[in-house]
RNA sequence: GCGGGCGUGGCGGAAUGGUAGACGCACCGGACUUAAAAUCCGUAGGGCCGCAAGGCCUGUGUGAGUUCAAGUCUCACCGCCCGCACCA
């Protein structure tokens, strides 16, 4: 018999999908559906493991609700602006080879070379509706929408300090600044206030907030992220009146401890931390030294706390006569709250330790309950717990909540303050000063100010002679691209420059895939058919900024219209990293594994010399660390079927799972063994034959078959893919064991195998099923079903425990009572022998699982 | 610092409070073969006793606790991983 052809019979099977247009889906339909996405992903030019990985589990659940009857939408795109493919187009000029690449030709080769990989993996997707981001029949539906949210206001323009390059003339994102320098130009990245873009995500604070609890299919621990990120928290906004007769405002969760204060502290950023510093040039230099401290880690870990009197003193709000110094200190952010606090020693680390430092009196005046007020005293730890107020005049002996009641009353009475809520969440700043990116649609007018683009002049195109030889953002420099009238006056006018945020892009493309075709953003009907998706799948790197942003987008589709809900996900699953060993050579430089040799004596060498390797860690696979594997030469060896088995084998799906060539052999041994068990196979009755009253070995494979099936279906629908693939490995092992039984029996159980490996291992599966006689593809073959009788045993072997040790066991009928089950358990051999006589005080007997005796 | 998660054979990992180690990988023994590969069969947590069948002890990071019964629940500790971070 011949070996098992992979790559021949995956391409065979790919064409007939194709040619039947399979996975093509229909937006009306009788069937319940189904919406399985998995994240889209950026066109970089090759995919990596980590895609396999994602794609396959989002198959698989794909495939298998199919087969289940439900109208399965499963649909692919890419997320294709972004700052690589304008790189690569400023590299090519660098190089002095100008050969008129530009970002589009970049990203949609790659796209058309991913494609086609994607393809090899042989995936269940509706390829009809593919489309790119970067497709100006997309981004023209991006900026109709940007203008519907500024028209809802949920889009405002305002100033805000951004991180700068000097060299790359370009705004760069947090998460590109690297120990306070551009990660690509190396240079000190600037403090810069710009006019920006900014989406109102803070109106759906709360919103945003309290919808996590209903996320019930969502994973705690993004919930939890999502939560801190909002960071809610409630306190009071009050005003000091200053010793300079103005006033400054302050936000605190914990008013009631104010007779605790011993200062009040300014943002070096306050503005009125500004204006002081005009006439104050030691001030001045303050602020310098605090702007100097570096964003990194442990920096701010380590930080010294820094303060500076300004010689201004404040009133205590319940006694004019009371005066706090009025200090600027460094660890107040100007972007929380109102940029100034009021210093309670006692009660807060940081006050403390700035306290001590500036010789600031520490008074307690929360008291633990088991605490004398007299003694308690504060040492180098603040106490934040509960208590009874004291040193608090008209707070004294009142509980927390009761004194930061009583504080509000009267400071709201006074009309000095108010109850607020105060977010940590703060307005998304989507502009970029970036070429390849979706075009803002406003227009600067002298005269008229900023006004948006009409609406029939959409899409504003990108161009695509874009010059990369100037720094900064080509679209400013661009001849043509800037230059307009105003849709106002109609004189001239300039076109906004700055692009949106690629997290634009990505936050409401899953409704864009409901009809990509529509002529508006998005089709209603359609949206409100297939959304929200049913199982969303991605990496645990988007648990906040992807997810919050599409969340949001989801909630302003509703304001402008365009849907009728706010949840985009109705579950999430966050997939597990692939992991490589990494390897070093004597010089420590990364090697790739396919220059490594891997002796029998387990050393390593550089192949084809003596030269040691030192073997590394299983890592995160990176171009870096040069540990990647690429998924195409790996389907080229071993074919698409074993490389999907192999992602969902072992290690459960959220968990990193560690590439091996070992692994990939052994799951291409498994993908041959079901080939051979289908193949070497003699005569089997045709499909459909009758399966009559079987007893011994074929009722054991009959059995085996339908707990398969059982188990198989549970935990795909769990989405437990290495429990699956374990149940396939048992029943294959049955098979192979009763294989004797052959009839209608094995039939029933080759059958099984092949329909429920077909998820996984698709191409494998059409193969053995047209060899075992089908005429219909798998595809179009509904999901077995388990017969509860067969599930069920006859009799059960269950434990006999002495005192919670097993000492024997006992096979009984299923269901056999209790009392049958105790006499049965203290008849066997071995439990009368370890009870040496004696006479059991309890007898426990769980039926059908355990019978403790306990003496 | 705050928040969350995880510790089970040589390895990846199974296990509604009820026979710990399913299933896979690797290893070892055997069959087939001139030989190798491939394939098939088999043993296997550790320790002790026994020619053997089998039996006993021990065992899920450490220590306590709850329970007839704990990998699973509770508390404390140790270790590792992730997220956030001077958020008032």
């Amino acid at each position: 018999m011949a070996r098992y052809n992979a790559r021949e019979s995956e391409e065979r099977w790919q064409r007939a999908w194709d040619a039947r247009n399979a996975f093509v889906v229909s937006n009306d339909s009788s069937r319940p559906k189904c919406y399985v996405l998995e994240m889209f992903p950026y066109p970089s030019g090759r995919i990596h493991m980590g895609h396999v990985r994602n794609y396959t589990m989002g198959d698989v659940i794909a495939r298998f609700r199919r087969a289940q009857g439900f109208n399965v939408l499963h649909p692919m795109g890419w997320d294709a602006f972004g700052l690589p493919a304008e790189n690569a187009a400023r590299d090519n000029v660098n190089a002095g080879k100008n050969s008129g690449i530009n970002p589009r030709e970049w990203t949609y080769a790659n796209i058309a070379a991913m494609r086609s990989e994607l393809k090899a993996l042989g995936l269940a997707i509706d390829w009809s509706r593919e489309f790119a981001t970067c497709d100006a029949e997309y981004y023209k539906h991006q900026q109709k929408l940007f203008l519907d949210f500024h028209k809802q206001d949920l889009v405002y323009r305002s100033e805000a300090e951004v991180n700068w390059d000097p060299v790359d003339m370009t705004v760069l994102a947090n998460e590109q600044v690297i120990d306070g320098r551009g990660w690509r130009s190396g240079a000190v990245v600037e403090r810069k206030k710009l006019a920006q873009w900014f989406f109102r995500i803070t109106r759906y604070s709360d919103d945003l907030l309290a919808a996590l609890d209903r996320l019930d299919k969502w994973p705690e621990k993004v919930r939890l992220m999502q939560k801190n990120w909002i960071g809610r928290s409630e306190g009071m906004r009050f005003a000091f009146d200053l010793s300079n007769g103005g006033k400054v405002e302050v936000f605190s969760t914990r008013p009631d401890t104010l007779f605790g204060a011993s200062f009040v502290a300014l943002s070096p950023d306050h503005p009125l931390t500004e204006e002081l510093a005009k006439t104050d040039v030691k001030l001045r230099d303050f602020i310098a030294e605090c702007r100097k401290t570096g964003t990194a880690e442990a920096e701010i870990e380590t930080a010294e706390k820094l303060g500076y009197d300004t010689g201004l003193t404040a009133a205590h709000p319940f006694d004019p006569n009371w005066k706090l110094p009025v200090m600027v200190a460094n660890f107040v952010l100007m972007g929380y709250g109102t940029g100034a606090i009021f210093g309670c020693p006692a009660h807060d680390q940081r006050d403390l330790d700035f306290a001590r430092k500036y010789k600031l009196p520490v008074l307690p005046v929360v008291v633990p309950e088991d605490a004398d007020p007299k003694d308690f005293e504060i040492d180098n730890e603040a106490y934040v717990g509960p208590g009874r107020l004291a040193n608090s005049r008209f707070l004294d002996g009142l509980s927390v909540e009761a004194a930061k009641a009583e504080v509000a009353k009267r400071l709201e009475a006074e009309g000095r303050g108010t109850r607020t809520v105060q977010y940590r969440l703060r307005d998304w700043l989507a502009s970029r000063q970036r070429a390849w990116g979706c075009p803002i649609p406003m227009i600067h007018c002298g005269k008229c100010g900023v006004v948006p683009a009409p609406a029939s002049d959409l899409p504003i195109r990108l161009p695509d002679d874009l010059d990369f030889r100037v720094k900064g953002n080509p679209l400013d420099v661009h001849p043509t691209f800037k230059h307009t009238t105003c849709p106002v006056c109609g004189g001239k006018a300039t076109r906004e420059t700055d692009t949106l945020d690629t997290f634009v892009d990505s936050s409401w493309y899953f409704a864009r895939f409901a009809d990509p075709t529509s002529e508006d953003p998005v089709n209603r009907d359609a949206v409100n058919y297939w959304l929200p998706v049913d199982q969303y799948i991605g990496g645990i790197e988007h648990a906040i900024l992807h997810l919050l942003y599409a969340r949001f987008f989801t909630r302003g589709l509703h304001a402008t219209g365009w849907a009728a809900l706010d949840e985009p996900f109705a579950a999430l699953f966050t997939q597990g990293m692939v992991l490589h060993e990494s390897y070093q050579d004597e010089t420590g430089s990364w090697l790739y594994p396919d220059d490594v040799e891997k002796r029998p004596d387990g050393s390593a060498v550089i192949k084809g010399s003596d030269r040691p390797v030192t073997v590394g860690p299983s890592i995160r696979m990176s171009k870096s660390k040069k540990n990647t594997v690429a998924p195409m030469s790996m389907i080229d060896l071993y074919g698409a079927d074993a490389i999907r088995w192999f992602m969902l084998s072992d290690s459960p799906p959220e968990r990193d799972v560690d590439w091996s060539e070992a692994g990939a052999e052994g799951c291409w041994k498994f993908v041959q063994r079901i080939h051979r068990l289908v193949f070497e196979v003699e005569a089997l009755p045709p499909p459909g034959a009758p399966i009559g009253e079987v007893s011994g070995s074929a009722l054991e494979l009959r059995r085996a078959t339908h707990r398969a099936i059982a188990a198989v279906t549970e935990d795909l629908a769990a989405l437990r893919f290495n429990r699956a693939v374990a149940q396939a490995y048992t029943l294959t092992n049955a098979i192979q064991t009763h294989a004797d039984v052959g009839g209608a029996v094995l039939r029933e159980a080759l059958e099984a195998i092949v329909l429920l490996a077909a998820p996984m291992m698709p191409h494998l599966a059409e193969t053995c099923w047209e060899a075992l006689g089908h005429k219909t593809l798998v595809v179009d073959t509904p999901w077995p079903k388990a017969d509860e009788a067969l599930v069920r045993t006859d009799n059960v072997t269950i434990a006999v425990q002495i005192n919670g040790k097993r000492r024997g066991e006992i096979t009984v009928a299923l269901d056999t009572p209790e009392a049958e089950t105790r006499a049965a358990a203290l008849a066997d051999e071995g439990v009368r022998r370890a009870l040496e006589g004696k006479t059991p005080k309890r007898v426990i007997v769980v039926p059908n699982r355990i019978v403790n005796v306990v003496t």
